[in-house]
Order: C-alpha cells, then sequence, then structure tokens
DNA sequence: GGATATCGGACTCAAGCGGTCCTATATCCT
DNA sequence: AGGATATAGGACCGCTTGAGTCCGATATCC
C-alpha cells in the first residue's frame, strides 16, 4: 500500500483531519453550529477520530462548544482570520523543524550544540516554514480555485529567511 | 521526559545529519575531501550514520565519492549553490507537506478526495513550503552569524529540489 | 596482495502516531 | 425529575516507520 514517496515535512494526519473540519464549517458560513457526528459524515472520517480532534480545536480555541442536547461546536472567528498555522499548533503542539530548535535553553538535548556548523540557522528555518503557513489562511484553503495572495513567489519583505 | 513539545512539521534526523555534515565541507573550503571517519569526528556523530548519510547525499550527487584508500567525499558544487530544501529532498526523499498531494494523479489514495474541501489549496502549501527551504543556501546555513541578505536574489539557478 | 575506503543492502529495536473506547458531565425535552 | 443527547477527558493498544547497526562486496593505493 501507500505508493506515496515518503513524504518529509509531513503533517500528522491529526493536523489533516483538523484542516479538513474546520473546512467544513467554513464551507457552510450560514450554519453555525456542528455536532461531531455531522463533521463525521461530511468529512467521511471516522467519528472517534473526528471527536478527538474537535476536543483539540476546542482546547486551542478555534472552536468552541457547547454541551449537552442540541450542542455542537462553531468557529470562534471568521475562517480568513484562521491560519493554517495556527490549525497545525493546535492539533500537533508547536511547529518545529527539527528537534535541535533551543526554544528552552535549559533543553539543549542536542549533543553537538557546541560543534553544530549550523547552530542558530536553524531557528531562520523554522521561522521560514512559521511564516508560509501563516500566510495560508482557512478561507484561502476553502476557496475552491483560490486566488489568494500572491505573496508566494514574487513574495515581499519577510522572505528574512 | 522530553520536555520537548512535540514538533510537527519535523526533519527527519538524517536531513538533520545531512546538513550538519555539509556544513563541515562548507566550514573548512580549502579541505577538499573528507573520508566517513573524519566527519563523523568532526560531527560527533555516529559513524554507521555518518556514512549511511553520505551515500544518500552522493546518490544525489550533492557529494561526490572516491573509493579506495585515501577515499572520501567532496562537494560537486560550492555551497552557495546547494540549498537546504535539496538536502532535505536527498536524505529523505521529495517533500510533501501532506501524504494528500496528488504527484501522481493514479496514487490518490485519500479516500476522501472527492469530498476534500480543501483539494488543491495543498499544493500551495507545499510549494510555500518548498520555497522557503530552497532560499536558504548551505552557505548560509554555515554562515555563523548569518547575514546572508542579498543572496537571494543574487544566485543563479534556483536548484530545482 | 593487503590495507583502506566506499557501496548497497538487510536487519533490529523502539518511539510515537493513528485510532478506539469508556466514564463523567452538561444541556435539552417531555 | 428523568431520559436522551452531546461534549470532556482520559486511558489504552497495535502497528507503522524512522533511527541506527552491521555485513559482504567492490574499488583504489602502496
Amino acid at each position: 500500500m501507500s505508493p506515496i514517496s515518503k513524504d518529509m515535512i509531513r503533517i500528522s494526519r491529526q493536523a489533516d483531519y483538523g484542516l479538513l473540519l474546520l473546512g467544513c464549517f467554513a464551507k457552510v458560513p450560514e450554519r453555525a453550529t456542528f455536532s461531531a457526528r455531522e463533521l463525521a459524515d461530511q468529512s467521511h472520517a471516522p467519528l472517534p477520530m473526528v471527536s478527538k480532534v474537535l476536543k483539540l480545536l476546542t482546547r486551542a480555541s478555534l472552536l468552541e462548544s457547547t454541551r449537552g442536547a442540541h450542542g455542537g461546536y462553531r468557529l470562534t472567528r471568521p475562517p480568513e482570520s484562521v491560519t493554517v498555522g495556527e490549525i497545525i499548533v493546535a492539533c500537533d503542539g508547536p511547529i518545529s523543524v527539527t528537534e535541535c530548535a533551543p526554544d528552552e535553553p535549559t533543553t539543549s538535548n542536542c549533543a553537538q550544540e557546541p560543534f553544530c556548523p549550523v547552530a542558530g540557522s536553524w531557528q531562520r528555518l523554522n521561522d521560514a516554514i512559521r511564516d508560509a503557513l501563516d500566510r495560508v489562511t482557512l478561507a484561502e484553503m476553502t476557496c475552491p480555485v483560490a486566488d489568494p495572495v500572491e505573496s508566494f513567489s514574487g513574495n515581499e519583505g519577510p522572505a528574512d529567511v
């Protein structure tokens, strides 16, 4: 199975689901709230997984939930202001391109940090990717033919990789 | 333990080593060739792993090798023209942000492709990341304080991944 | 021919991801 | 009040797959 070539820099399936689910919200603006079951149906994803991801998105306050009968989830912000980066972070935790990234100096688990010739540069790489991810919004992702941002190739300043 | 937060969009350790090793080359321009053992010492990485990664880099023709006694590896191109994207691809295969990315139409293993609200948008995300990764060169990574600046527009061939 | 390298695999081990399930809690309806 | 319906928050498990090792074959120098 899976004839797909190994992909690096991969996004976890959870985040994938997250994007998919939020996409469901964004696609039907008139509908405000959906239950987990409804979303599972719409997204053709297994209910338990959908449920799990919805919880994550809620904890990250990308969604808000109401319990009980006729409960469900709804977006807390318009799709235009939700970035893909946020969604991924919500589902999988902080985005970092390598373990070397010293978010906290105490946790420098990289044995060769003193010798590492590419020490500080990871940070810039991380920033570059984070940046790319934060440039794309949920609204743009759901937009069918999508002509968002011209920033991809001709991009402006922040290219400071 | 592992106080390190989970990192998504992670780069494999192999690619990490790849970058580290190529960094060794870039740091000592006068030295042309290194043996696997030398590099293992310099990079403080386990020899078998170093060896493995060097093979990968060679297959991708980022390095060229000479066998036999006094053999070793050397860069095929100046560090300024080698991109981080290339290195990652060399070590881990094609860069793709999700399995959905349909490189080949035949391999659409994504069950909900017909329904997927974010179908085509993955491609743009992929491009954005690839782009970010190809903007950073090996030379820039090794540059200590790194003030890469104009090398962006300055350099030639985009070094197609 | 022997020493030293790389080359190209196969192989093992363990972490972590994908996925499920169960119990507690909150809300609506009758 | 009580039942039905939802979410909240865990624990739990199997299996993939990445990290790392090792070995035999080949090529080169002395």
